[in-house]
DNA sequence: TAAAAATAGGGAAGCGCTTCCCTATCAGCT
DNA sequence: AGCTGATAGGGAAGCGCTTCCCTATTTTTA
């Protein structure tokens, strides 16, 4: 690999000039700066990241660190959907992008830590949704510029975004009153979710409140946001007595797996039971039929977080309230009015 | 952040002896170097990886390239399932790993180009299948190791793994056969996508040969992966004559796309069409009915493609022929015999 | 017991850049 | 003609490590 002192001597110039070049300082005369940069073609030079890193101390790196199983991160379109935009623009400011996915931050050598630790990065995106997280700690410790997709409560909302879970979750209950539901069932994702849970349940309730319901305790169960746990989360709330002529599921592979355990009680979608997922993967056009849903704008998570951590890396401008970005009700085919209106 | 002059100071040694300790080099008593080791556990250091690589020429870094759009791959699980298996084998060996989804090689400036030019990956993994990649070309004249998932011609298929794609669509044919199909449609990939499209459609002629039968020309259509596209690729076979009892399509997506086309026309499946997919991913399991299809082993393919990567880095070690890995006929509820067998 | 070998540690150059600061030239003024 | 300020370019230190090579001490071996 050709380095600066061969295009140097190439073009003969200094280094100090090739290095001005580089980063299009002025004072270099127009003749000398076509010089260098025929050199650099000749040589197919490219500057080491490594040693302006080291110089500059900045690593056009940002990482993504991700606190999730990577089984559980693979299987879920929305987080892909997160990162989508995250790459996106982040390429788009010709930064490169570090993928970590940090297993819980238990073992100290875990891909994590040593992200962490290493000096590598010039900026971090967690996706943070458990409480508890050791993740963030460590980035706190470091002053490693950070933003964080997800609910952040401590110190503060700082440099955080989410979408508007509370308002999705209204929305979605109220349109399922609206058609007339009375006894509304909901398929929670796990408790130890922070922010995003709390805030759908807080929805969900305030929208129940404007016909003067309450969320009944045997007309809540949970799941840990994947089919299967769907399926066997739907048990008792099909076996209920009276049983729900609607689920409101948190996130839409949960619903598919209500989907499936309805039909297997013979249940027909919508007629017997309406079906309200969240989120707006693909495979909510996939089922049969395909999901009424929240959808959540992913892609748009994932890049404005990212355009954040330039706007502080760059300017040094946090924002101090989290960015909330809206949801829509997309309504399908699993929903419909109760066939034997409960009241 | 401290550096390893701060710890040479606080632990009385000079920063030789430090970083002796920092890669366990022998020749430092045991005093010394627990009186190092505190030094570092007190000032919370951890060594610059820029600096480090920098002086070692080695970046810890290992890239991913990936020549989709970003909206494909994050689609394709099956890809995921690799990237899956990528992550873990970096992790494992402490290394960091780079996502780059370099939109085609175009743009000279994509994070592709980024990537290959400011030496900042140690190797590299590509995700190869469309032919005419420019992707290869930098990384072969920037001699940067680098294993290729999938088929690479030119020059060789040095240090190349891929699943066994021909007898995948031979042993998915051949069930078929078994089952007492003989106008089998085939939904194939793209042509453009070298290498697995290829070795499949080999796979099948061989084994419709076995039966004294060939593939008819109409009766093959082509999708390139997504469901829409099996869902149009279905059209053509479901209004030849005569129809085909069964089609094997070249991924679980468009397999799925079929069914919903099939569905449209009245056909149940696997009663009146039989159903064979590719990739075993888990959408084919969702579907109803379930989807026999030849399963891929995508983490593994990730994982032994980066293990390979190591023993090029560490030992120089290259493997000549592609390693190919196996893949299984999964059968489950789309397939049965022909209702009206055509012989 | 003397020499050789193993052990312990340090000095300093060098990895490839950036950047501070300096010098030289030249145009435009007065 | 002499000065100022803009323009053009270079010298060299320094970023934080690693490593080559050297010295000093201790242990082993003949």
């Amino acid at each position: 690999m050709a380095t600066i002192y061969d295009v140097a001597r190439r073009a003969n110039v200094s280094t100090t000039t090739v290095s001005k070049v580089l980063s299009n300082t002025p004072y270099v005369s127009t003749q000398t700066k076509e010089r260098v940069l025929e050199a650099m073609r000749d040589l197919k030079y490219a500057p080491s990241l490594a040693a302006r890193g080291l110089s500059r101390n900045r690593t056009y790196v940002i990482g993504l660190v991700i606190p999730y199983d990577p089984d559980y991160l693979f299987s879920d379109p929305f987080l892909l959907e997160i990162i989508r935009g995250i790459e996106a623009c982040t390429n788009e400011h010709d930064y490169n992008l570090l993928l970590s996915l940090a297993r819980r931050a238990a073992e100290p050598r875990s891909a994590y830590s040593r992200m962490s630790r290493t000096g590598y990065m010039d900026g971090v995106i967690t996706i943070e949704t458990f409480e508890g997280d050791e993740a963030a700690k460590e980035f706190e410790e470091r002053q490693l510029p950070r933003v964080s997709i997800g609910y952040r409560k401590e110190p503060r909302a700082i440099n955080s975004i989410h979408a508007d879970d509370y308002r999705g979750a209204f929305e979605g209950i109220t349109y399922l009153l609206k058609l007339g539901h009375r006894q509304i069932g909901i398929v929670s994702g796990p408790p130890a979710f922070i922010g995003a849970i709390e805030e759908r349940l807080g929805g969900a309730q305030a929208a129940l409140a404007q016909y003067g319901l309450r969320l009944d305790s045997n007309m809540i169960t949970y799941g840990d946001f994947t089919i299967e746990s769907g399926y066997r989360a739907a048990e008792p709330l099909l076996t209920a007595q009276p049983r729900p002529t609607a689920i409101f599921a948190m996130n839409d592979r949960m619903a598919s797996g209500v989907l499936r355990r309805a039909r297997e009680y013979n249940l027909s979608i919508p007629a017997d039971l309406s079906l309200v997922g969240f989120d707006d993967v693909p495979l909510s056009m996939l089922v049969e039929p395909s999901l009424t849903t929240i959808h959540q704008p992913g892609y748009e998570l994932g890049q404005r977080a990212t355009q954040k951590l330039f706007e502080i890396l760059d300017h040094d401008l946090p924002s101090f309230d989290p960015i909330v970005l809206p949801v829509e009700l997309i309504i399908r085919g699993s929903t419909a009015p109760p066939s034997h209106p409960s009241s």
